[in-house]
DNA sequence: GGTTTTATGTCAGCCATGTTGACCTTAATT
DNA sequence: AATTAAGGTCAACATGGCTGACATAAAACC
């Protein structure tokens, strides 16, 4: 900000900074999945599972609606995917104690156990990745992406973190 | 590392941090890509046709081979875009001039346009983040995401950003 | 010079995951 | 009693991965 360069090259570095920056969270985000979709493979799963399993486990006692609101896709779309984790024994539907039309979704042991093991793994590479950069640089990270999020999605990451009271444990 | 927490603390903490970075990553990746997926769909076209015209735009003159092996797909995925995109006139293919197996890819005037369009959205985007978060987050911010890179990945990326030297422009 | 390897293409079919649209049920709210 | 909200279901379609099988042309090798 504080340099004055010839408009010629600032632009260039501008242009090719950008590209670097596009390229590397194509890279990365492939990466930073690949290993959780191996996993997700061999259990017949994709990463719509996947992404419904985290949000679950992280929102003990969820709605539909509230998931829906996170995850961005149709409502028949997560209901394909709801249906199977019921179905595998993955996740548990509880009939709302207030308002009796929702289902309030819990993981399972199962569900658990599989939802750790996915985080684990993307969870090391993390680690390792934060480790390396060190503390300035992961601080950068967050606030990059940050500002790269639209102003609604914002708002619903801010809350996942803030993470919502979870709406209590299933009886069992 | 430096300073001694008790362990159940700083486990926690570790944890909640790599779930927000988990977190962050699936938030900014979809955000990143939303406003390119919407340009494309009114092409009808989607993410991998961008792909393709994206690391064309970037290494003209790029073989198939070379293209698979930054994209990480199989050739009849490929195929079937590629195909599509010289079907639009958004790709144009070249023999080889000094292997006549291989095809060297290039962009048509009107991939050019394209690429250029999504490319300044997602551009657009960066700049804003990069702006607001600053010099230093942005070197933490590709630091981290290098780190997060399988070490294979880590070599091609460099490449791509090294940018091969272009093989020829097409002659029309 | 004949064989093997490489680059590429093509056809067919499968699966996961997104979409839209239509329609239904149940229950809370007004 | 009527409306709204939560949720489900069915059907159909598109995209973009995948595998497997097979074809062709040319380079490279022995």
């Amino acid at each position: 900000m504080a340099d004055i360069k010839p408009i010629g090259k600032a632009l260039f570095l501008r242009e090719e900074e950008l590209r670097r920056g596009i390229e590397l969270m194509f890279f990365a985000y492939r990466d930073f999945t690949g290993e959780a979709d191996s996993i997700l493979a061999e259990q017949n799963m994709g990463r719509a599972h996947h992404r419904a399993i985290y949000f679950i486990g992280r929102n003990p006692g969820i709605t539909v609606s509230e998931l829906l609101a996170i995850l961005n896709i149709t409502k028949q779309s997560l209901s394909r995917v709801l249906s199977a984790l019921v179905e595998t024994g993955h996740v548990e539907q509880q009939t709302g104690p207030e308002d009796r039309r929702q289902r309030l979704l819990y993981l399972t042991k199962t569900g658990t156990e599989l939802e750790s093991r996915l985080t684990e793994v993307q969870g090391r590479r993390f680690a390792r990745a934060y480790r390396e950069a060190g503390m300035t640089a992961v601080e950068g990270f967050q606030k990059v992406l940050q500002g790269l999020l639209d102003s609604e999605t914002q708002q619903q990451a801010g809350d996942v973190a803030r993470s919502r009271p979870p709406r209590g444990t299933p009886d069992r």
